[in-house]
DNA sequence: AAGAGTAGATAGTTAAACTATCCACCACAA
DNA sequence: TTGTGGTGGATAGTTTAACTATCTACTCTT
């Protein structure tokens, strides 16, 4: 298809369309003469999840790039994956600054430890941790070992799952992993809003299970 | 003390503190002249949650703004609160439209009946939940029954470990939920990461527990 | 009395993410 | 074959957010 079409079945406006074919989020159609080139179905499909990852999720047109450079990465074994991911620059806000990473993160080597988990500084999700510890004790919020234990297992409960779920296939498995670590986030953040507020009014008398 | 004072002891500097006074986030000083006012210990843990929010947790200074009002909330029953918060707007990227609330949110509310939780449109949540699904399926990656399961049992296990812990001092309560909810998320997220890492790890055979 | 410090106002800066033109030029229809 | 309109590539402008910098009048302290 031209790109008028892409533009019409997207809904992206055509200038955005350019900026993000400049910017590299989009891979360049086929060229088929001087002013003319190709696009495929991958080409509006790759439009709806940069729209998704940027609308949606919330994420920069620098964090885009990254994620779906990640989904073009060829790994060995597909449990490799995260690894790979873990080694790659985080994608969530706040941006962890370049610098930071590899540098001792000292209460995020506590709390690994405490919960029986490898320590690597180079995994970018390890300054994030040690942001968020950072963060809850700036504002005088301190993080108690229950609290570490608690939401370990939650999150290691849901990584279980993750892990369970990832398809045989190498390149699905890819884009599974990268666009769900992403794409999920949101998701257990909204449920756990959500649990708050069930648990608190049933607690308040409104239902009395659970 | 005098400004000069916050802003040495705070790091924060001049400009930025005085646009922080001009933008609501930090509370003006009692005044004691023309050109005098004066600062306490409060204005200097403000602004610690103001930078922790903004640089740590990567808030806007709006998002800072209805965090920081939140707090002021006097409510009834401190079981009250999570409800207040969840009316609330909310505070977390992507924002969500104003208008968007309030709305139906189809996807939103079968899952809800799914997990056995209350469904309320007004709940600003329950718009990023359905964000965040509509996110996945714009990107071909749909969410399971399963994966709703997982993710909302870990959710619950989260939310009733953070509602046991509140404090029952009214006051501390609403502080501990508003700034819990903003701070412990990326606390969530980044245990999840690390999780899936340390998991694929395992089963690759570099340790065999878990 | 004088210098430093301050409140309050206004203006400037930087970066991100678009958005809008411009121009040559090529393809296809009449 | 000639015009009409869509195209690629380049360049420039816009908008918003979050600061950052000055300026001015005034006042507190020494």
């Amino acid at each position: 298809m031209r790109i008028s079409e892409l533009v019409e079945r997207s809904g992206v406006p055509l200038p955005t369309v350019k900026f993000y074919l400049r910017e590299g989020l989009l891979m360049p159609g086929t060229v088929t003469g001087r002013t003319r080139a190709e696009y495929g179905e991958e080409h509006l499909h790759r439009l709806g999840v940069i729209r998704a990852l940027i609308e949606l999720v919330g994420l920069s047109v620098q964090q885009v790039r990254r994620v779906l450079a990640l989904t073009a990465t060829p790994v060995g074994s597909p449990l490799e994956l995260y690894g790979v991911l873990g080694a790659a620059v985080g994608t969530l806000p706040p941006e962890v600054p370049a610098g930071e990473a590899s540098v001792a993160h000292p209460r995020a080597r506590d709390a690994l430890e405490r919960l029986g988990q490898i320590y690597d500084p180079d995994y970018a999700a390890v300054a994030q941790l040690e942001r968020a510890i950072a963060a809850a004790e700036a504002s005088g919020v301190l993080l108690t070992d229950a609290r570490l234990d608690a939401y370990g297992r939650a999150a290691r409960d849901v990584a279980r799952f993750d892990l369970d779920q990832l398809p045989p296939d190498p390149a699905e498995a890819v884009e599974y992993a990268v666009l769900g670590t992403a794409l999920y986030e949101p998701l257990l953040i909204a449920l756990r809003r959500l649990a708050h507020q069930d648990l608190a009014a049933r607690r308040l008398g409104v239902s009395p299970s659970d």
